[in-house]
DNA sequence: TTGGTTGCAAAGTATTTGCAACATG
DNA sequence: CATGTTGCAAATACTTTGCAACCAA
């Protein structure tokens, strides 16, 4: 997986650094981070690390189709690793929980607009709501 | 319509302003706007009004269930009426297009996430991906 | 008159960019 | 050693907040 970071590298005649190494592999530890989140995740393991690489480098690791961004909240996005098999995000609005779900979930959705000639982007698909069984109580009805 | 604006304001101890009359009337009129355009909208129209305004309306009257708001890009959200009906959005990331689809689209989906006491926000949901017939050429596959 | 509302300016959060020093291949 | 990369600092985009003046009810 860090050979596959290498080896992406090379054929874009981009670098392999330290510095990018250790941010992937924080995407992959961390399973969903905000830039934030990786840029705390790296400093405490090694040296400096400046939040602009981290954005930087997260924009490079995504058009190597190594990490995805969706939305899980109205700030910052969240990184992923591709090696993660494709998922949708279901995430309550109350409790913040975020469930991953198979892409069967939307199948009937990807067909229909596929019917239209639309291409649905699954990965980056963040379903937002409420769950009945959230540790906060339900809203007085 | 402006009526009922005076009315869920009252009903809260809220008052009915100049301000506020303009901003759900932008909204209406500008069908998905960000905040930036709801305030460039109105200042065009009348007197000076001012940004931090236009964000503390938006909110109240998203709290008043007046105005909805999804992100259709990755930078500001948009605010549309909540007089339309409810709709999916689904975006071209190529061409930046945006349709409404009937909320019919992910019926299944609802239904699904229903089965596990998640009630979704149909009204929120975005979906990415890309249309066939945009202006931009497809990329090589 | 009372208390909600606005404008203004300043602060806050998230992200981007220019550029010189640096390090990979 | 050529060119991609990084760190740093400043700039930018978006949003929030404190507060005094203001105005709706």
């Amino acid at each position: 997986m860090s050979d596959d970071l290498a080896t992406r590298l090379r054929e874009q005649g981009l670098r392999l650094t330290p510095q990018r190494e250790l941010i992937l592999r924080a995407v992959e530890e961390l399973r969903h981070a905000t830039p934030d989140e990786v840029l705390a995740h790296v400093r405490g393991q090694v040296s400096s690390v400046n939040a602009s690489t981290v954005y930087r480098t997260l924009e490079v690791l995504e058009e190597l189709g190594l990490v995805r961004h969706t939305h899980l909240s109205d700030r910052a996005p969240t990184y992923h690793s591709t090696l993660e098999h494709e998922h949708v995000h279901v995430v309550c609005r109350r409790c913040r929980r975020v469930r991953s779900y198979d892409p069967d979930l939307v199948a009937p959705v990807v067909a229909a607009l596929a019917a239209d000639g639309f291409a649905m982007d699954v990965g980056h698909l963040a379903i937002f709501g409420e769950c009945a069984d959230c540790g906060h109580p339900p809203e007085p009805t």
